[in-house]
DNA sequence: TATATTACCGACCGGTAAGTCGGTCATTTT
DNA sequence: AAAATGACCGACTTACCGGTCGGTAATATA
């Protein structure tokens, strides 16, 4: 009554990681179901046991992947308490990471291109939360910067918008580019133009 | 000797007018060569006389529409003279202008995804000629204002990089979120950060 | 050892859509 | 009018790939 046991979340999670990497090579687009069987070693159709469809994949891959980043993150901001130095840390985060994870960023912006391009409700959902909690969270750190007057009478949703919008657009020019620029000196001048355009 | 004679192209261009609205209207990737034709009250076959392939005609609507947009750019700027009004300018045009041709802009960033997507060469190609493009436009003003003494000592290249990347940025935003906040006010709260964190 | 249960598999199916091709139609030239 | 030429077409071909399904292998229980 009970056959050979096996961990699937474990076997799961073994599976996200070798699409991830067929998708960082080949792009989501050209990664086959075939690919992801193989690079996990095991046949097509024991895939479709662990996830219901591609998109499945796909989906719990970014989320996995998520995760990944907000644990990072909060890893390094956790003993921060000025408002201004953590912008700076999330700056310094996001920019900083992306040069080792440069193969899973371009994961997430094929994820980002395959929602756009589908027009997926789910995936749709999936990004808006996303920006909307990084959005949040920003937008929660330039309220208490107002507060401690240290920040300007700024409208702190549209500010974090920016914020986010630009690291987003200069994450994905320095990809499109081929790494044709340094990444800390961008990180530099970009972290100065916000702070001096925010300060009091 | 000489048949009935066809203006190639102005009918090329009246495909690809056909093709922009249908691909305003259900994305690239949901448009069909079929309904491009019967957008065009023409056969699909024809369509083949006129483009080598799908990809060709999204490459040539491409660089149709960004023609557009640097015509209406270059209409609204040719007067100004100070370097900081030209930078509200820009921002002003790209903002404002978005909100009427939003679903051009929408097809634009399907290009775009499509362009990460199929990691196609011809495309990459072209989404780098256009940034390149805007950061150098971005970049000259910058330094303009450097040496009016207008602006404090920034990098030039990588404050354009930043400003076009949130702009890209913000936009996308607000395509994502379904236009959930107000263009304008966005765009002033930009507009202040970015001076205020540049001038001297 | 017999049987139940689940893991695993890959040949096959079916839908899809880009691109082809053989032929028709319209117009001009002789 | 006949011949020549190019415009136009849509049924068909073809390749592709996600997902299915019937069967086999492995292991646990009785």
């Amino acid at each position: 009554m009970a056959p050979r046991i096996v961990d699937k979340e474990e076997k799961k999670r073994q599976i996200i990681n070798s699409a991830m990497s067929v998708f960082a090579k080949n792009g989501l687009y050209n990664s086959k179901m075939v690919d992801i069987a193989e690079a996990a070693g095991i046949g097509k159709g024991t895939i479709y046991e662990y996830f219901k469809s591609k998109e499945d994949i796909f989906l719990e891959a970014f989320e996995y992947f998520m995760k990944d980043m907000e644990t990072e993150l909060a890893k390094k901001l956790f003993r921060i308490t000025d408002p201004a130095e953590k912008i700076v840390a999330i700056i310094e985060v996001f920019f900083g990471t992306f040069e080792s994870f440069h193969d899973s960023l371009f994961v997430m912006f094929d994820f980002w291109a395959e929602g756009i391009r589908k027009r997926d409700k789910r995936m749709e959902e999936l990004l808006k939360k996303v920006y909307h909690e990084y959005r949040e969270f920003m937008s929660a750190i330039l309220e208490e910067g107002k507060e401690k007057n240290i920040f300007r009478d700024i409208d702190s949703n549209m500010i974090a918008s920016s914020i986010v919008g630009a690291m987003d657009g200069l994450i994905l020019q320095w990809i499109i580019f081929g790494h044709d620029y340094n990444v800390h000196h961008a990180l530099e001048e970009f972290k100065n133009m916000v702070l001096m355009g925010i300060r009091k």
